[in-house]
DNA sequence: CCTTGACCTTCCACTTACTGGAACCATCAT
DNA sequence: ATGATGGTTCCAGTAAGTGGAAGGTCAAGG
């Protein structure tokens, strides 16, 4: 299989695949001609990096999944280990902006939006506390 | 006002202040010791800043906002505009941030977490549709 | 006067996860 | 032979800083 083809069937850029070689995430070989030459194992491998990374896994943590999942004798905890962590920043993030979100909305409310140039986004901007503390 | 007096005023890292000048959103006046010398305003400014970037706007969506803020015949609607279009983004990472937690959580309900090398994590990552699909 | 320590300065490299583009090779159909 | 698609490499840039080295400045203490 060729790179583009690869890129099609693990819904990837060829740019990322190319990447990901480049941190060795995979391993193709070469035809002669120089072209890679990805093996059906390459390719699962590239889906379940897809996959991760929609996730929102870092590439990191996809390293360290995709040993695990190479390895047959892996415990299911060590796994488990990176998911909840990754669930918890995700929590945390999801707090973040729903602060920010209401902030934002309540002073998008109060903004009349036309042309005179009195606007309350602004002023609270220029003064008063950290919007989020 | 030297640059760590500012530091702590404006609750932003000396370094991150050395950053907002080097792109232009502030311009500190020098003393003779090449020392940057902050003004009131200045102050206001990267106070302005701390506050918009704690809300997630983009650098340059602060740059447009200081531009606006800092002229008097601005028209609310401009800064409403930017500040709609922003809260428009954060609701969709939250929406996206919301469907990751969705899955993942449920991948990790189902991972015994123990030492037992079947991971119903992995074998998700390993096969099926994209996560959020 | 000299040193020490806490400032300040600049500049360069590194981070994340790619993405765009240039320059060049391979293959195939016309 | 030529043009259209592939493929390859390498270089640079993105967002928004952060870390560190090398070196100038300033006030206080001995």
């Amino acid at each position: 299989m060729n790179i583009s083809h690869v890129a099609a069937r693990a819904g990837l850029p060829a740019k990322t695949i190319r990447y990901y070689e480049d941190i060795g995430l995979v391993k193709p070989l070469r035809d002669t001609n120089g072209y890679r030459a990805f093996r059906d194992s390459d390719m699962h491998k590239l889906a379940f990096l897809g996959r991760a990374r929609a996730l929102g896994f870092s590439i990191e943590d996809c390293r360290a999944l995709l040993a695990l999942w190479e390895d047959k004798s892996r415990a299911s905890g060590d796994v488990r280990a990176i998911a909840e962590d990754h669930l918890k920043q995700i929590k945390a993030k999801i707090s973040d902006l729903q602060a920010m979100q209401a902030t934002l909305a309540n002073l998008v409310d109060c903004c009349a939006g036309d042309n005179r140039p009195d606007c309350p986004i602004l002023h609270s901007l220029g003064a008063g506390p950290r919007p989020w503390a």
